[in-house]
DNA sequence: CTTGACATTCCAGTCGACTGTAAGGTTTAT
DNA sequence: ATAAACCTTACAGTCGACTGGAATGTCAAG
């Protein structure tokens, strides 16, 4: 199976299934006399672990991880549940965040009710943001489109 | 003011005040004869604003846009309200996002059981993980830690 | 024999908001 | 006089998971 196939049946770009080899998650296939990659039918089930374990928040390192454990044999499950531990951990304090941002943006909003002005309040460029005092956590701002906050 | 006080005061680095100028955020500050940028007291305020408004997640794009509106003496509470309530549908369709993220993952934590092997449970690497069949939005996957799913 | 669909490598670019580093010039205090 | 503390510019690097593109090679069909 050259790579073309392998990227159809799996559902990934060549590129992609190539950057998974860069990056040790996908074992260096054997090549056909021309150089092409020569795929064997495990390759498949390999990426679609990668795939179905992308789709419940692993990352790409903790993937590696797993597979690491087991390509050397070693039973991957206790690893695994406690990977899902730490996602559900991280869940539950970005929900926590995210409702702590909503809470707190609606009151502004609120706020602004049907200014047409925010000068006014007391801002010299917006009342509303200057006179606003909070202080959210950054997971809650990542995904909202900022990406970080720091300072 | 030379950069390092507005810096102190304003709690940010002078790396990031020099950014926010080349980002086209700050004016450019007059100089001193040797070449240091010499700040004003409305730089203060600016800056001032600027954290406020990455604290209720806009973007230095957003806070670009509000800016320039200001800068040229228009009231941007209109605009600052729309972006208010993106902000709130975001948070809304995130929180959706999160919490069937969690429910699912939550699903799978709970048939690994007390699993020692997951590999009999039918995957070739991982059953648990094989066996799942969850669709989550790239939203709630980009804080967790990983970037992006797309195919 | 040529066209087109595949394959290869390698390197750069994406997004967002910075941070790090190098290599210098200036000011203040001792 | 010299050191410490400040300032300047310019450019590269960070994180994560890819994607884009150039330049080139290979294979099957007509």
């Amino acid at each position: 199976m050259k790579i073309g196939e392998l990227a159809t049946t799996t559902g990934l770009t060549t590129k992609t299934i190539r950057f998974y080899e860069a990056e040790g998650l996908l074992p260096a296939p054997a090549r056909t006399p021309s150089g092409y990659r020569a795929y064997r039918v495990d390759d498949v089930a390999r990426l679609d672990f990668i795939r179905k374990a992308k789709r419940i928040g692993m990352t790409l390192r903790e993937i590696g991880g797993i597979l690491r454990l087991h390509d050397s044999s070693e039973p991957t499950c206790l690893h695994v549940r406690s990977l899902l531990d730490e996602k559900l951990a991280q869940a539950d304090s970005a929900l926590e965040d995210l409702r702590q941002f909503r809470k707190e943006v609606a009151e502004i909003r609120q706020q602004a009710g049907a200014l047409v002005d925010c000068r006014p309040s007391g801002g010299s460029i917006c009342g509303l943001i200057e006179g606003s005092d909070i202080a959210v956590s950054e997971q809650s701002l990542t995904w909202i489109g900022s990406k970080r906050i720091n300072r």
